[in-house]
Parts: structure tokens; C-alpha cells; sequence
DNA sequence: AAGGGGCATTAACTTAGGTTAATTAGGGGC
DNA sequence: GCCCCTAATTAACCTAAGTTAATGCCCCTT
């Protein structure tokens, strides 16, 4: 992740591009449209969201501070992205048009196993994410994520937390009820 | 893909590897062991399954000719796989050490290119299987496989399809039974 | 043709999430 | 301090999936 950073870091320069400053509701990119940019998130929070036809959200993923947003649909298949990118925090942001970082990996190789390596890693963390749908309960996604993810658990509204576990916000509230009668 | 194939193919060639043949129920690698080898499935079709402590069964993929199988953890970041991998139908299989692989790419560069486009077309998949768990209903995923992988769909158990659906197979035979009924 | 094994279906009951709406709690602005 | 706005909780009711077990179906074997 660091390297990717760096590689990043140098693009960025490179190309004297600036950074850019974000509202809480303020959209990064829209849902169906192309956006062949990667935003590398100096500070604040961000969350990707599908919203459907029937108007329904539901929260794909939370990218804070040093994490890298954008749309593997567009970035790489020059598709619309399935998926809108919004401002839960005020945001530091840098965005790099993808051709760009293409462009000087080509010059050195050896940037590609930076690129290999990030791809890697967004891949271990999505296979999590499958195995957790899968396999675990709403409720068990609920504790493991407060205690996977402290750090985004305190910043994120609980209407959030439970659009991105794949149930409503009263269904979240009633399991933390649960848990409280519980323990 | 394709070019993919073929670097497998050369790894294959130069070291004599030799093409094995398993049974159904067969497994080619099992949960909680580490496997650095990929597999190349020339003919048949395989399960990647958790097993829960509790003894439950959840399928995380089907995989079929000109698939590869393996378990991303064991080969990239030589974690035990969390996952097990076991045969439907017959198979005739390519089992290839991950280390041949990369050192083989390693010598030709342009074949860097080959491995990123291959993970970037893993990581599609795995999108679209996060966007169906997250906002689709079992009944809607499984209209979407059904439609989606007829040639897969045909080859396996109901059951099977229940557990790769994140439900069980008796809920799944109400989902048909209700869809025959609106239909 | 009869029996057996493996799936799939159905049934009956339980549990948990969805939906809608009312209520409560908390924070910020004035 | 009071009001308002928002978010979270609670309630009531509905729906769908989990669970367990019984039944039905099909195919294979003998």
C-alpha cells in the first residue's frame, strides 16, 4: 500500500496536481457515469454507494485517509461506474486521471508489481467482504466490524453502518438491543 | 484470460507438468492448509466451500474448464486457505506451483501485464458477487445465476446452489415453488 | 418388479429482518 | 433555556428464511 502511495506521491507532482477540498454530501464521482480518475483521500471519509432505481441505498464501502477511491469499472474497463462516491467528512483529495499512473508505469517496470501488489490487496479485501456476506450473520458482520474497524465505527452514522452490512437501520438498532439484553 | 492461459500453458510445458485426474468429491486442496500451487482446470468442475466449525457448508464459487483454481491467501500471501476446494464432476487438472509462475514472469516482463489484467478480471467477478449480496434478494441472485450461468446452473445440485446463494436448499425450492406460482 | 438411497419438496413452527409510523433522545442555533 | 431538526429507538405487523422432520420422487441396483 505504501509503495502505491509513492507511486502516487510522484504522479502527483509530476503533474502539478491539486489538491481539492470536499463538503460532507459533496459527490466525488456519480453513479452510471464514467470517471476514468483515481481520488488518492488526503484526510476525511468518503463512502461508495449504490442507489436503485426504487431509490434504496446501500453503502459498498467506507475509504478514509490514505485510502485510494475511484471505480474499477471505469478506471479499468472505461465502463460507468456502478457506483456513486460521496463525502460523509470534509475531504482532502488529490485525483489522478488513471492514464497518467498507466502512463508512467510503462516507463518503469518495475512500478507494475506496485500495481500488481496494490491490486492484491483491494482483492484479499474484498474476498473478506464476500466471505462475511456469506457466511456470517447480520449481527456477526455488526461485531466484527466495530471491532475490525474501530476507527471508521466512531465517524459513520448507524443509518450508514447498516446500509453497508445489508440490512435496514432498524433491523441494526433491534440487534443492539439484542446485544445489550444479552450481555 | 486468454493470454493468461497461455503463460500457464508455457509454465506447463517447460516443466513437464503433468495433467492429473480426480473423481467427484475428490479434493484438491483442503481449508486451513497452505497451497501454493494453482490449478488449471482443463475438463470437469470443482467447489470452493467453507466449512464452518458448526459443520455448515457455505460455496463460495463453482469453477469449470479453462478456469483456474487456488486460494489467493496461500498463493500470494502464503496464508493456510480459508477455503477448501472439491470436485463435482470428473476433472482432468493442471496443478501448477505458484513459484514457477511468477519466476517464469519474472523474465519476461511483458507478462506482468498478463498476471495484472488476470486479477483485475478476479476482482470484477468479485464485484459483481459483493453487488448481489449486498442489494439483491436470494430470490433475485438466483434468477441472476440461473440466467447468468446456465452451463454451470445444469451441473449442480440444488443444494449446491442454495449454499453458493448465501440461503439453504430448502429455502431455495420455496423460491422456485413461489416463482412457478406468479409465473 | 421391488427395494433402497439420495435429493427435492412440503409442512409446521420459530426467528429475524422489512416496513411504516410513532416516540424518544440529543445537539445546535437562537 | 427553549425550539427545532435529525437520528435512533420502539412498536406493530408482515414476510421470508432457518430448522427439523416427514413425505414424495426418481433412478439405480438387484
Amino acid at each position: 500500500m505504501d509503495k502505491y502511495q509513492q507511486l502516487l506521491s510522484n504522479v502527483a507532482e509530476r503533474n502539478n496536481l491539486p489538491t481539492l477540498s470536499y463538503k460532507p454530501g459533496d459527490i466525488l464521482f456519480h453513479q452510471g457515469v464514467l470517471e476514468p480518475r483515481l481520488f488518492w483521500i488526503k484526510s476525511g471519509l468518503v463512502k461508495l454507494v449504490f442507489i436503485q432505481p426504487d431509490g434504496k441505498e446501500f453503502v459498498k464501502a467506507f475509504l478514509a485517509e490514505n485510502d485510494i477511491s475511484g471505480s474499477l469499472m471505469s478506471v479499468i474497463f472505461e465502463k460507468p461506474s456502478p457506483y456513486a462516491c460521496y463525502c460523509i467528512e470534509p475531504c482532502e483529495v488529490i485525483a489522478m486521471p488513471y492514464s497518467k499512473v498507466r502512463e508512467w508505469s510503462e516507463k518503469t517496470p518495475q512500478l507494475k508489481d506496485v500495481e500488481l501488489e496494490y491490486m492484491q490487496q483491494l482483492t484479499a479485501r474484498k474476498e473478506e467482504r464476500e466471505y462475511q456476506f456469506l457466511c456470517l450473520t447480520p449481527e456477526e458482520r455488526y461485531k466484527s466490524f466495530k471491532s475490525g474497524y474501530p476507527h471508521i465505527f466512531k465517524r459513520i452514522s448507524q443509518a450508514e453502518l447498516a446500509l453497508f452490512l445489508g440490512i435496514t437501520p432498524v433491523a441494526l438498532s433491534r440487534i443492539k438491543t439484542r446485544l445489550k439484553a444479552t450481555a
